[in-house]
RNA sequence: GGACGUUUAGCUCAGUUGGUAGAGCAUUCGCUUGACGUGCGAAGGGUCAGCGGUUCGAGUCCGUUAACGUCCACCA
């Protein structure tokens, strides 16, 4: 007995069933089988914070889109799964948990505090496991990684070693960007520039010697207190004079010397800066030209310091109103000025970041990114679309050192040692037992962890057991493709590039696609704080994970955004249950011992025109998945399938699946199962569920969809002729539909109609579709018909048809409309033919354009000579 | 300041080797059509942001302007 399949598709009986089914059958699992070309992708591993948002669900459907259909293409296919233990992200989730139970970090301890981030790993990295299954990624779960397992650990380990031992990392005082709130230094790339009203305080700082001022302005009047010099401009004739001497500093009275520099604009404000080398990334540098000091005043919370005793313990904002205040007092403020401008904020938490000076780990990143840039260039890796090598570019060639040490706990910890005895540093893949230069046994590991995306830089090959050359190592890296959104380029791809080429020798993957953001209905950004972001796990279960799927691959061109609303869901939610329906349709005709798909031999019109254009759909979504045309390929079947397999064949179908000749009953059976079957295949990728669910109902061979061949196009299936006349005869019945339309006759009102026709065969072979699907009683095909002068008549390029309804015609209102027809098929004529009677197009155009418009041309003057014939009719019987 | 993107039907968007435009939704009209009203048939609606250029031919290539958006830089 064939399934009862309901009267709407429903995905939740269908899904998590479906889903179970492919684990336990292992289709996921990639076997490494030899001979075959393979295909891999590492998942962008989420973060154990959260869960799944929309952006993941569009990523991740991208990834399966083509991960299931290189399976299908014969690929021995990978994905590998995993997390990332987002070490600032999570931490600062823990310590706000903890803060709940009135505890901190340092009171629990380290060891403690991990035990905690271990369980919490637990807890939320297996929930976003499961919204991916619900999602239908196909992912090897056998393979699921965690940055902070063991393996990942090793090569993290592996490569600080390497680094460092080849000079590529080193220790140092620099000036690096540190969050007072997360309390960690973080790397450029982790800080966000926002626009800020601030003011612009006008101060001026006496000459020792009393000869004046030199005035100034800044937004930062509370660093005062850490400025060790004034700059002018070396070009500057207004303080030429003023180079070498000495000013008094306000408020604290330290002598300062005003240097030259070129790092002063002589346009901007007066032409004068203050230089506080410890909290100002240019006067740091500045400082580094001339030798000055650097003099910290605020601590980690970003208090002054207790070196300063009138400030000591305000926060920044607080001491900037008391300075600002004292400096009033002491005549030293000029004025105030209203003033916008930048102010960078810790991407985690928004708090506005402090540069600060401060001894941390770097990863030397002029020698690494040479390589990544000349990668790209000779396109060993691409990017989909294109334009985005300019963002990655743009990164590398304009790189500062990599500060990779945090002051945080939940990550990998830093492999060096330092020597109490002698001061120097061990730095070793595993705890050495003694100092490796003097031998001493004092040693105390590095309290800081790394930049997490440190060990997302290896992931492509961490993942796959580097540094040891496993057999998944050798058979699967370099991967192929990396699914990713545009914003995470310089975080991570670029990484990833680097390090892959420095450590293993290759680029770790050929091709980068590029997705955009998905935004709400109202093209903002979904975010937290809005309270606008939409739960794909929501969306699915009202609507379907393939629904979803769907919403999120159409109309989506790579790189560029998209707006996310209701409305797009329930399009392809409609999409599916036409699927459903559609299957239901010929299940409904099958018997229990149908065929497996096959097709059969005494093919009629409508089924070598299904053929053939099934097989041009198959064609055409192979070539654009080929290019990562993913929209375009779910475009195609779509219209496929609603507006050709559905409104026509089906259509078609029932005129034999309804008649009497058995025979025929079993070929359209036959077509109707093939392309069905086949059309599901091509929709497999975008829509898991409902097509494995249908494919498994219909008659077929194999254990499942998801390990079934692709299609291939097959010359065998090209039918050019017969789609011509099918074209012929659709545009016939679509003329007499639109006719009667018009004319606003019921379709239960039926009538009979004469086809007078050049192409009597062919319409004669398609008489039975004008009765079911334009409303024919009854037709008659030949090249000429007398008698029908009362009756409506309709004009298509291969026929003049009359429909015997005479109380329907006011000859007045049907010559005005042959008219307006006539003078349409003129313009479009004479259009035509001013192309053709162009010499140079005849010459410089394409030989299939012009035969086009050459055929294009004899149509219209079908079309025209139908309609002058009609028109004389119809005057003469005025 | 620099780079990039977007600007196509009322709305949201497709349109990839240049051959004078499509979809979904919305609107209007008609439909108990034996798979589906989450449906069927039909209709209206666009000088493809403006200007200039290349070309036989430009939504598509080049230049330029404008609006909007994003990223980068940061003149303190």
């Amino acid at each position: 007995m064939r399934k009862e399949l309901e009267k709407q598709y429903n995905p939740k009986n269908v899904e998590d069933r479906t889903y179970q089914m492919w684990l336990d059958k292992n289709y996921f699992h990639a076997k490494r089988e030899a001979g075959k070309k393979t295909y891999t992708i590492v998942i962008p591993p989420p973060n154990i914070t959260g869960q799944l948002h929309m952006g993941h669900a569009l990523d991740n459907t991208l990834q399966d889109i083509l991960i299931r259909y290189h399976r299908m293409a014969g690929y021995d296919t990978l994905w590998v799964p995993g997390t990332d233990h987002a070490s600032i992200a999570t931490e600062a989730k823990i310590v706000e948990a903890m803060k709940k139970e009135g505890l901190t970090k340092e009171q629990l301890g380290r060891e403690k505090f991990l035990e905690r981030a271990w369980a919490w790993k637990k807890q939320y990295g297996g929930r976003i496991i499961e919204q991916l299954k619900k999602l239908g990624s196909s992912c090897d779960w056998e393979r699921e990684r965690f940055t902070l397992d063991e393996g990942c650990s090793k090569a993290v380990n592996e490569v600080f070693c390497n680094l460092y031992e080849k000079g590529l990392i080193y220790r140092g005082e620099r000036i690096i960007n540190w969050c007072p709130h997360c309390l960690t230094s973080i790397s450029d790339a982790e800080v966000e520039y926002e626009e800020q009203a601030g003011h612009f305080w006008h101060l001026r700082y006496p000459f020792k010697d009393g000869s004046g001022y030199l005035e100034l302005a800044t937004t930062r009047p509370e660093t005062l207190l850490g400025d060790t010099a004034v700059a002018v401009n070396p070009k500057d004739e207004r303080y030429r004079d003023a180079v070498g001497k000495t000013l008094i500093l306000p408020l604290v009275h330290r002598e300062i010397p005003v240097v030259a520099d070129d790092y002063v604009e002589m346009d901007f404000g007066t032409g004068v800066v203050k230089i506080t080398p410890a909290h100002d990334p240019n006067d740091f540098e500045v400082g580094l030209r001339h030798n000055l000091p650097v003099i910290n005043v605020l601590t980690d919370d970003a208090k002054i310091t207790d070196d300063y005793p009138a400030y000591a313990g305000m926060d920044r904002y607080e001491a900037r109103k008391a300075i600002v205040r004292d400096l009033e007092a002491e005549g030293a403020l000029v004025e105030i000025e209203d003033y916008s401008h930048n102010v960078g904020t810790c991407y985690r938490c928004g708090t506005t970041v402090e540069p600060r000076v401060s001894k941390q780990w770097f990863v030397k990143m002029k020698p690494l990114a040479g390589p990544a840039i000349d990668a790209v260039k000779n396109g060993d890796t691409k990017f989909v679309p294109q334009r985005f090598e300019k963002v990655y570019f743009h990164w590398l060639e304009n790189i500062r050192d990599w500060c990779i040490s945090r002051q945080l706990w939940w990550g990998h910890r830093i492999p060096a040692w330092y020597c109490a005895d002698c001061g120097e540093i061990t730095v070793s893949r595993t705890a050495p037992a003694a100092c490796a230069h003097c031998g001493g046994t004092h040693l105390e590991q590095d309290s800081d962890t790394l930049d997490t995306w440190f060990s997302s830089a290896l992931w492509p090959f961490s993942t796959l057991g580097w540094p040891e050359q496993t057999e998944d190592y050798k058979h699967y890296y370099p991967t192929n493709t990396l699914v990713t959104g545009y914003d995470i380029i310089p975080f991570w791809v670029m990484r990833m590039m680097f390090s892959g080429l420095e450590q293993t020798g290759r680029v770790p993957f050929d091709t980068v696609l590029i997705h955009g953001l998905v935004r709400d209905a109202q093209g903002r950004k979904m975010s937290k704080s809005l309270g606008n972001g939409i739960d794909p796990l929501e969306v699915i279960d009202q609507y379907g994970a393939d629904a979803l799927r769907f919403t999120l691959a159409t109309g989506n061109s790579p790189g560029n955004d998209m707006r996310f609303s209701d409305t797009r869901v329930e399009a392809s939610r409609n999409f599916a249950n036409k699927i459903w329906n559609a299957a239901r349709f010929i299940l409904m005709n099958l018997s229990d011992d149908e065929p497996a798909p096959h097709i059969p031999e005494d093919l009629a019109l409508e089924d070598k025109w299904i053929l053939s254009r099934f097989n041009t759909l198959a064609e055409g979504v192979t070539d654009a998945l080929e290019k990562y045309e993913l929209g375009m390929a779910v475009q195609k079947l779509y219209d496929f399938i609603w507006d050709v397999f559905c409104d026509w064949y089906i259509e078609i179908a029932k005129i034999r699946l309804n008649g009497s000749s058995e025979a025929a009953k079993q070929t359209v059976k036959a077509v109707l199962v093939y392309v069905m079957s086949n059309t599901l295949k091509l929709l497999h990728p975008f829509m898991p569920f409902i097509t494995e669910e249908i494919w498994q109902a219909l008659p077929h061979t194999g254990e499942s969809i998801m390990i079934s061949e692709w299609v291939k196009a097959d010359d065998a299936l090209r039918f050019s002729a017969e789609e011509e006349e099918m074209e012929r005869i659709m545009t016939a019945i679509k003329a007499v539909r639109n006719r009667r339309a018009e004319m606003n006759v019921a379709p239960s009102k039926k009538a009979k109609v004469f086809i007078e026709t050049a192409y009597a065969d062919t319409f004669a072979k398609g008489k039975v579709f004008f009765e079911r699907l334009a409303s024919a009683s009854e037709v008659e095909v030949g090249a000429k018909f007398d008698g029908l002068d009362d009756a409506v008549s309709i004009i298509t390029e291969s026929a003049r048809m009359y429909i015997p309804m005479a109380e329907l015609v006011d000859f007045q209102a049907e010559i005005a409309r042959l008219q307006k027809e006539k003078a349409g098929v003129q313009k479009e004529l004479s259009m035509v033919n001013g192309k053709l009677s162009n010499e140079n197009f005849v010459a410089k155009a394409p030989a299939a354009v012009v035969e086009g418009q050459r055929q294009a041309k004899a149509r219209l003057e079908e079309k025209l000579a139908l309609l002058d014939e009609s028109l004389q009719n119809l005057e003469k019987r005025r």
